[in-house]
DNA sequence: TATTTTAATTGTATCTATTACACTTAAAAA
DNA sequence: TTTTTAAGTGTAATAGATACAATTAAAATA
């Protein structure tokens, strides 16, 4: 096809910010690589990668995560386009980012490992290449926002979880102390959740009632009109 | 260069959703142009190009609206990425969206019409090629949420206007009646606005006060880790 | 078996923000 | 002088957000 011919082509990436929970250490963590090659070999990284011809970025998006991971249907937010000129000191990239939200024990440990791939505390993350850090800056405060008028938080904990464990999540997230019987009113009020008959008994003696988000009760709930909220004190 | 050789190249563009206020008509507009090139020749889009090699996208975004008004230093955010492979019937072109908010008066009307470029009401706009409708959806959908927490409603207006006029702006922007008393109520709360000594006496025999949005003030209302918030009945 | 220990669970009162609502006023026109 | 028209103004009721501490369940220990 001749059209659109002599216009300047570029390579277009995109770059996953794979944000996991750590349920025993209450931090939420970012999945990053130790790069395999040049440029900037041994440097701390997002996970990336380029887009092919035949897909998405979208597509894109979730084949790098694959790779690394091993997961597929993840949920994933594009965030942003990085298209600064010298952005990627090695060739002009444009790149695409995505975060993406996964339950850390989902993981292919194995495949993550051979790929150069380890956890880091969002609270103390190492000098990352090229704009990553930004990229990282800019996706947090979008997981931020969305934390609280959007059911996320539940894709970052295991299928059943406790109260307890739900507010560490969004204390985490938030990095801040938040009330409890506040926390538990508001989250309980939208009756998203189903109370199982069992308890999470590791933690404490008394243990802790283990509780199940239900997607149909929140397609209900915002069928009603009513919206999400988890902004609390 | 040899790094990143034998990587496929991609079209990148930019489409700019140019939002404008009609203060007369008390309707949020569209720049849209009648395209003058294949493909779809004649049919309505919004403005767009290619990106350079030498340019940022915020770059070629700004380039794109200024060729079509004649306007630098315009507000503009970055908006959403759309890569389906097939979304141009053209080519593959991956195109970022920009919305940029402008003053209708301040466009070099001459450029625009040579241009092809029109007003055209958010509630009665024509059908658009490719994705582009879903592109202004999205875009409306982003200017809705940052209306209510941040002062960008001012780039719409001219730099004087009454509070009847921005009242009547958010009710473009929100498609619903806003209780008058309420709106005042929480505008000069913030006292981010100066009242001027001069009236607007077009639209009534009394005439209405000018007022005219203070930047400084904005900053120093932020600092003190106040927020923005015009979300009102 | 009774006591201790520890984390889970629960409710209410106060404060703040949102909402609903209608009359008065300024100024030109008649 | 009266009429007309849109601008401008305040308060009470309601709902939502916040601050705050004692009780309970269950294992561990004495």
């Amino acid at each position: 096809m001749k059209i659109y011919s002599g216009i300047p082509k570029h390579l277009v990436a995109v770059d996953c910010i794979i944000f996991g929970y750590d349920i025993m250490e209450k931090e939420l963590k970012l999945l990053l690589i130790k790069r395999g090659f040049e440029p900037a070999k041994g440097k701390w990284s997002l996970a990336g990668g380029f887009v092919y011809e035949n897909e998405s970025l979208e597509e894109a998006a979730a084949r790098v995560l694959y790779n690394l991971t091993g997961l597929r249907n993840v949920y994933m937010e594009q965030n942003y386009t990085y298209g600064e000129v010298d952005r990627d000191p090695g060739a002009r990239v444009i790149s695409t980012s995505f975060y993406a939200l996964i339950k850390i024990q989902d993981i292919d440990r194995e495949l993550a490992e051979k790929n150069g791939a380890h956890w880091r505390s969002i609270s103390r993350l190492p000098e990352l290449i090229f704009d990553h850090t930004r990229m990282v800056e800019r996706a947090l405060n979008e997981l931020r926002q969305q934390a609280k008028v959007k059911p996320v938080g539940f894709e970052l904990l295991p299928e059943t979880f406790t109260l307890v464990q739900l507010q560490d999540l969004y204390e985490a997230i938030y990095q801040r102390k938040i009330d409890k019987r506040n926390f538990r009113k508001k989250i309980l009020s939208m009756n998203l959740l189903e109370k199982l008959d069992e308890k999470e008994k590791i933690t404490s003696k008394r243990g802790a009632w283990y509780y199940r988000f239900i997607p149909e009760k929140y397609e209900v709930f915002t069928q009603k009109g009513f919206y999400f909220n988890l902004d609390v004190s």
